[in-house]
DNA sequence: TAGATTGTTAATCGATTAACAATC
DNA sequence: TAGATTGTTAATCGATTAACAATC
């Protein structure tokens, strides 16, 4: 039980560490190193480890390769991850060509778009009409989807997806999506996340210090 | 006490709701419209609303005006927020470009890239050489910055913004910045969103529902 | 061994939800 | 009035932290 988001959250970023710490040379990691890298106490880290099973070796902290196997294991990580994109316009053509994605194994197979002048205008990344959406997820089985589109539109492109048989979105729409019980949206507003910064700089400033 | 940081983050998302339903035509909202416009229960709002002093008619709901103005007052919503932005490769660019930030009254006053090429080519917006972020920031009291450069230089460029004054930072560097307690970061890692959609995914996939 | 670190339990902390009296 | 909704308190829930015995 209690793998809770924010822990699986954790899992992500202690993962992603390791493998600097690996890239850096390092073969061992003790829970406050990784904690300080990560961002995290040390408590956590172990807590976190300890809720999955993950265990070290009573002194000497934890060997660097196993836990990322274990992580691998855990969080999946065997084949490349397929998703598409709806909505190439300012973002999503940016996300198109974002190399993050990749460097997780995780590809943009078809990205997918209104209009017309935007559709086989594509890099690497083959762009196709919104009509083709159901098609599309139907054939490759896609499970994924990231939803880059005008707010005025995100519901219905939302429901598309679904109905098509996507069951997870990471959507950029600044809208609530209405979706069923067993579609995870994940949702992220840039706006607000810059203004929630801008707040609490000013109250900060306000308190003077 | 207790205005936690979530309970901020909420504010930011009813008052977005607030302005959409406003824009529909309504006057007044109960909690529990609120709520599911927002995606949080009836009680949370009202919750939410109460650590602030917000208060509602204890029949009639919420005047969405009356509201919008508490949330502005509370949220500071006076003049234009000024921030800048460092980095204008992939994501960067569309940053520049992403209109949602103006809608929230949020304006990148100057972009800052290391490539000379870049520079000049401006749209609407200056982008600068690097070297120039420290008198940039100083003479126009800049306290909030967006960081979108590659992995290898955000610690350097956020310290060269926290030497200049910056207070508040949007990071999209998928690395844990080391800053100093009086700075506010907010992380934003793409990759890491997306891999947590596919996790939860998978893992309703696997207990088949 | 002495010192250091894990793994886990218990304590704390905070946030969400439920419930309901107040009241329009 | 009867019904509905707020505002707030108390209960629940979950997540983080602290502490420490186990042990290498």
């Amino acid at each position: 039980m209690s793998e809770s988001k924010s822990c699986i959250f954790r899992l992500f970023r202690y993962r992603r560490c390791l493998r600097d710490l690996k890239e850096l040379g390092y073969v061992k990691v003790f829970s406050d190193n990784l904690g300080e890298a990560s961002g995290v106490t040390a408590a956590q880290v172990r807590k976190d480890f300890s809720l999955f099973g993950i265990t070290g070796n009573k002194k000497g902290g934890y060997i660097i390769d196993a836990l990322i196997d274990k992580l691998n294991y855990i969080l999946g990580k065997d084949e490349v991850q397929k998703v598409i994109l709806v909505g190439t316009g300012n973002l999503g053509s940016a996300l198109l060509r974002y190399k993050g994605f990749n460097k997780e194994d995780i590809q943009i197979s078809a990205a997918f778009d209104a209009d017309p002048a935007k559709q086989m205008k594509s890099g690497a990344i083959q762009i196709y009409p919104v009509k083709d959406i159901l098609d599309y997820v139907k054939i490759n089985r896609i499970r994924v989807a990231i939803l880059a589109v005008p707010s005025v539109v995100a519901q219905e492109s939302a429901e598309m997806l679904i109905a098509a048989g996507v069951r997870g979105i990471l959507n950029f729409a600044p809208v609530t999506l209405k979706v069923p019980e067993k579609v995870i949206v994940n949702n992220i507003n840039l706006a607000i996340e810059l203004e929630n910064v801008i707040y609490h700089v000013s109250v900060r400033e306000k308190n003077h210090r």
